[in-house]
DNA sequence: GGTCGCAGGGTAAACGTTTACAATAAGGCG
DNA sequence: CGCCTTATTGTAAACGTTTACCCTGCGACC
């Protein structure tokens, strides 16, 4: 039975394609009794529409792709979770392009959006390249993208995007150290290039300035996000003559890593050196000790995301007003902090 | 310019669009002098072929596939980074949708494969009603599929796979405890329904039986999966008149709910009970202690079973001898297991 | 110089749908 | 009983490519 087509159902149905054709999409134009005849047409042949033909004509593929910055990450399979049962509803599948490491070129991205095959876009990470250059020309007036998670460069700030106030929750964070008693606080951050920490790296600096304390330029060190990024960073942050008694990791991923080379260098958590994260994945419970950090709604952030998109594509736009909505955040206090032993 | 076609091109080339075409796709069956001539017209109306209207007269999306059962496991993320590395550079896109607790239906399932929207299928996960049903039945005759990471139910023994040897892996875990000194070995394996764990659980047993130790009931036991369920099965455990002194996790992820629920019951690991783990997540070697555990060579697993997969489609076949290539697993020996203490 | 071969390029069909429009049948009302 | 309306179905065009086939013209060989 190779490749069965709506000619096919026609003929054995007796009717037209055409009519095969609305006994599918516009069940209630067609009568009773031919819609029968042409259901049983269907079972029959084991006629399914060719969802190329399909995407062909109607000009749309109900794929959307999502652009992260690392599908490893937790956090955002967290974030995916609530992108897809978005999707799903609406009949959408997702496909994920990672930039990591900037792999993807300009082009292999401008590729991708100008041919349509993808109906639209989420940015969960907008390196600067990517966002300025390619987004900002001409395919963004093409395809719909909305931005989620992260604050974006200043050239898509007119896209619509759902995240949390990384200002306001990295402050939350940082004042949280302080009312404990921390003075010398340490800040483990992203990547240069990249912008997803940026916020979080200003709330802390709005939060040391506000309360008065030192910043000392060996305090902020870049992790790259990643577990060994943090293991540096976090022993050039031991080595400092005045090391700090607390760090703040910009995510829970470099967290880990911070905890697990604290204890190496044979220091204590919280006695000696408090950790506080940022992202609340699913790990951070079960740390030793577990991982007071700072809790995105992640599944609401994706499913809003998406739902913002799909109304993109239902009003057929590529730009417009892009308001943002902020998602509240939420500190979880477990172990990991504590006062000051010195 | 909105939608700038062939045609377009064509015309402002003064050429036909076949031309215009074999420019594109067979730019040695035309004339230098027209070739030229059409690369100008075609930078300078912007035009970029239809994705849409190439998959439906070629019959092909370059799109696959993949069935994981979450999304969120370290370790399917890091086969995936070898999925994605092979498949870019054939061109592929790649489609994750994830059988977590059972949300497809079959119908579901079988909807999306016969609709051709996906050129071919790789499996990393066979829930039992969805490989034997759906897979082996119609669908399988018109997309290739090869399986990856584990063993595939027995209607779908003639398909290609790419895997370790979990038997012989988790025979390898068991005697490394057993040579310990270990006596009272208990595992968490995955949960009833699920194929993952199951050759593990096999090897598990299969060296208890060759090391002549006891097998109690209530020493293995289901961990879902995941975090939450090995703290369940951990407590389960643990409650047993003779408690196990090493405990076999069927993945990290249990071993990690695990490793915590000791501590929290105030035991230590290793000195009161051993934990190993299976296939060696980045996060083993930074939990407290770091993980001993089975490692897999993620990456080529992911790019061989895509490279079968290409081979497949390539040869236009769905089904066909089903041989298994087995990568080679590796003990990797931190801190997590010791000698018993009692 | 004529015929043959061949390269370059044009014409048009085909892929499987959807859908605007036409046609036909049926039914109601004057 | 005939005409007009409406409900249902059929006809055919269209979507943007690719490609089999044909045509034209040019060069080469006899």
């Amino acid at each position: 039975m190779p490749d069965v087509s709506i000619k096919e159902v026609a003929k054995l149905a007796g009717v037209s394609i055409a009519t095969v054709s609305r006994c599918i999409n516009n069940p209630e134009k067609v009568t009773e009794k031919t819609r029968l005849r042409v259901r049983e047409a269907i079972v029959e042949t084991g006629y399914s529409p060719n969802t190329l033909a399909q995407s062909f004509r109607r000009g749309r593929t109900n794929l959307i792709m999502v652009v992260l910055p690392s599908i490893g990450d937790p956090f955002f399979t967290a974030v995916m979770r609530g992108v897809r049962t978005a999707a799903k509803a609406k009949g959408y599948s997702v496909i994920i392009e990672e930039t990591q490491h900037n792999t993807m070129t300009d082009d292999e991205i401008g590729a991708m959006l100008v041919s349509r095959q993808t109906d639209g876009i989420i940015l969960l990470a907008t390196m600067s390249p990517f966002g300025s250059e390619v987004l900002s020309a001409k395919s963004r007036r093409r395809v719909p993208v909305v931005v989620g998670c992260e604050k974006v460069s200043p050239e898509l700030a007119d896209l619509p995007s759902v995240h949390v106030d990384n200002v306001a929750a990295a402050r939350d964070a940082t004042n949280y150290l302080i009312s404990q008693g921390h003075k010398r606080i340490g800040m483990i951050y992203g990547q240069e290039s990249s912008l997803l920490t940026e916020d979080r790296e200003l709330g802390y600096r709005a939060a040391m300035k506000a309360a008065k304390l030192p910043l000392k330029d060996g305090w902020v060190v870049p992790g790259q996000l990643s577990i060994s990024g943090a293991r540096q960073a976090t022993r050039e942050l031991l080595k400092q003559p005045d090391r700090p008694t607390a760090i703040f990791c910009a995510n829970d991923e470099m967290a880990m890593g911070c905890m697990h080379e604290v204890k190496a260098a044979g220091l204590g958590v919280p006695e000696d050196v408090s950790v506080i994260g940022f992202d609340d994945i699913r790990y951070a419970e079960v740390m030793d000790p577990p991982l007071t950090t700072i809790s995105q709604p992640t599944e609401e952030i994706g499913e809003r995301v998406m739902n913002r998109l799909c109304r993109r594509i239902e009003e057929g736009r590529g730009d417009g007003n892009g308001d943002s909505q902020i998602v509240p955040h939420d500190l979880v206090v477990r172990k990991s902090v504590g006062k000051p032993s010195g």
